[in-house]
DNA sequence: ACAAGTATACCGACCGGTCGGTATAGTGTC
DNA sequence: GACACTATACCGACCGGTCGGTATACTTGT
């Protein structure tokens, strides 16, 4: 009997692959554990209830959240003019950790909406924290968006767009938004 | 035995409403059934599976925003100059009808993501009429993940804006779309 | 005009299976 | 010996789907 050094983390990985694979509504407990190569009770050792895993899930996400959102506020701190497009750059990368997000936020969403409201939290605190750093809330509030936006075509797949073209889609964003910076 | 006179029609709206209510996951056929005041074989009846209803949900949603871009096209065509307002203006636009959309694209993409192949579909050519109405792919782009993206927040109950920032935020992208038209 | 037949629209009991959760006895590791 | 599990059995609730039956509306032969 080998010792996960951190179970609750593969379990976590597990679930988010049983959403990937099978959709948000097939997330069953067993399936998960069998996913995780963990016996259900095992699960059930570290998530007392369903509800529990669901939580951890955003939990997690709601982390790595912050944590990224701590390198977009530096690299905006750091070079004043540029804040925008920084800010922007990061908010359109193509991320592999952002798929899972978009999986995680869904079966959170489907089966008890009200376990999102960290994230939502976390939501509002990134627009503070671009306001924060000088940006209008509807210039914040436009870069907010588009993140948000990609996020809901990966999501869901959609996305038609080529890697060339998702660059030029921000290319064109990061113009539109530093000649409203001239202007102003 | 009453004969309901659009019976289809009122157990696709329950179904809604249900999902509003309590949850993708909890949308079952029982509950919808009692919702919409029919019995459980009356519903399986005019659905004969719960995938059957599913992809009526999404059918008549496609319906809808096929009839929505059918109007913004229109003005499109009609005011040249404008076209770009027009279509932030519609895409933006805050509608009622736009919640109850999110919420059905949420339980379809739980239980079956296949599904929603032809809501896919319909949002490729959205895009497609957009650049063919003399709009670059990447101005089209900012229009549709700015509309994705408020979608997305409204169908998590997220979007901290009020009524008044909302019509700031569009203010805002309009000029900022404006601008990049009379410099190109 | 009307009975007979047929298609349509709907009811509600029921079935097999799955789900979240509980319980319990046992096992290797620190 | 506490901890971190495995393995398995079980429970009640609920789920999607079936089925036999019934009420209503439309057609047709006479």
């Amino acid at each position: 009997m080998v010792r996960k050094p951190n179970c609750k983390e593969v379990i976590l990985d597990a679930a988010e692959a049983v959403v990937m694979e099978m959709g948000a509504v097939h997330m069953s407990l067993d399936v998960v554990a069998r996913k995780a190569r963990v016996s259900k009770g095992g699960l059930m050792y570290h998530f007392t209830t369903k509800k529990s895993l669901l939580k951890a899930m955003i939990e997690r996400l709601v982390k790595q959240y912050y944590k990224d959102r701590a390198v977009v506020l530096e690299k905006i701190k750091e070079g004043k003019g540029r804040l925008l497009k920084a800010g922007i750059l990061t908010a359109l990368a193509p991320d592999k950790k952002r798929d899972r997000m978009g999986l995680s936020i869904l079966v959170v969403a489907a089966h008890d909406p009200e376990l999102l409201k960290s994230l939502k939290d976390a939501h509002r605190d990134h627009l503070n924290e671009l306001t924060g750093s000088g940006l209008t809330l509807e210039r914040a509030a436009v870069i907010s968006l588009a993140s948000d936006g990609l996020m809901l075509s990966e999501m869901l797949g959609f996305s038609p767009y080529s890697l060339a073209q998702k660059k030029n889609i921000k290319d064109t964003m990061i113009r539109m938004i530093e000649e409203l910076e001239s202007a102003a």
